[in-house]
DNA sequence: AGCTCGACGACTGTATACAGTATTGCCAAT
DNA sequence: ATTGGCAATACTGTATACAGTCGTCGAGCT
């Protein structure tokens, strides 16, 4: 009855299917600026685009509407979901309340190991200029330090969370970055510090400092061209 | 290109389509614990069963998957998704942060009327024997309390918490209920006097204590019927 | 007996076909 | 010029049909 001594390799178990791959497409495309709020999601030319029928691309809208990057209401067509000034502002103050409760419980559970891990992630985050490897690192630095606190669930909505705002730091990342990229350094070696001395209740104050910095500089850069409030039809 | 001024009635341009029905139609089965945990959902039965084709019974699937209610991995069939104890714990350790920030948020926007509402719902909720009202009560007042924080995100993701911890509640409160009953109703009667008092970080506590509260009468109930651990296959 | 292997059956994933609804564009009426 | 109505069209929702994958069960072997 007991599982085989070799660890299970769910890479082989899940062989992904059409439908996974379109919604990972898409993902990518809103994320990455090619699909902009507002952007029409029609059904036909997605099938077309992807050389497949229109089931699996159906199913994985099915997916992102779940998710919240989409909008689809019965017999009408699909569009991105933008976020007003006001929702990405609350995603950031959640991610501020749920990634310190986070930080704040994996305290404890980090050894030398996993810290020393951080620090070097941070050392090259620190140093590198490229725009994909520094968003790369950046979200390896927070998995790594949220991952010690055995809290799946909150890691999954802190995901959630970083899904729907990932387009707009991705656009700001792009465009300033470097400054903004060795405060980010900065801060981060601030959490590695308080972690080191076992403040838990001063990593959850800089992990939530942290956060709301983020989002000043994202807000910086989008304020005139995002919409104020979150009613938009 | 302003909107118009009269109010929208999503309700209306919400026609609801039968894959919507089904999602329901399953997340009830689920939360009324007729599917229990572990049940095996097959789709061509499902689709007989609801006398359609398996196209929206698929559909209906996706979200719940999205939702985390089943999972299901490629070319396998999809299962009701059970919480562990850890599971039920975080959820309700979420939930007491979650919460707690909304109801801490909508103090100072709760005027008289509001509190007068609040204090309504719970004078109902202190007399009545009956069980599915009393659910009802008990989300009525959370959601008017919430509701006034004017903080959507939060509030759809407490939603996704209750709905997953759903079905335990209801065994719990179908068993014992009414001497919780009447704790439950004395908590909420604390946290209108503080909110009155417009004791932000006093209703930020009592809901937080609030919500312990009713994990351990539901882990009361579970202890020796849950898995303890969350990495069950 | 226990084990391997292969064929069958059951089920999921995708494509195609059909039905129903919303949107667009046009024309007439004011 | 603007509005209202109506038809054509484009798109979504659902059903049916086909393809591919997985689990199971039994035959044959050790």
């Amino acid at each position: 009855m007991q599982g085989p001594p070799i660890a299970s390799t769910p890479e082989l178990r899940n062989r992904r299917t059409t439908s996974d791959h379109i919604a990972d497409a898409l993902r990518a495309a809103i994320n990455g600026g090619q699909l902009e709020d507002g952007a029409v999601l029609n059904q036909v030319e997605l099938a077309e685009h992807f050389g497949v029928s229109r089931v699996p691309v159906r199913e994985a809208m099915r997916r992102l509407e779940a998710e919240g990057l989409i909008d689809a209401s019965a017999h009408r067509r699909a569009v991105v979901r933008g976020l007003s000034i006001s929702r990405l502002s609350e995603a950031y103050e959640l991610r501020a309340l749920l990634e310190g409760h986070l930080a704040a419980a994996a305290v404890p559970q980090l050894d030398k190991a996993r810290l020393d891990r951080l620090a070097a992630i941070n050392r090259e985050l620190r140093e590198t200029t490229d725009h994909t490897r520094y968003l790369e690192l950046n979200g390896q630095f927070h998995t790594t330090l949220y991952e010690a606190a055995e809290r799946p669930l909150a890691i999954e909505f802190v995901d959630t969370l970083r899904q729907r705002a990932e387009r707009y730091v991705q656009m700001w990342s792009r465009g300033r970055g470097l400054d903004r990229g060795r405060q980010v350094a900065r801060e981060h070696a601030t959490i590695i510090r308080l972690a080191r001395q076992g403040d838990a209740d001063g990593v959850r104050r800089a992990v939530t400092e942290h956060i709301e910095h983020t989002l000043t500089a994202v807000l910086e850069l989008h304020e005139d061209q995002l919409p104020a409030n979150g009613d938009a039809s």
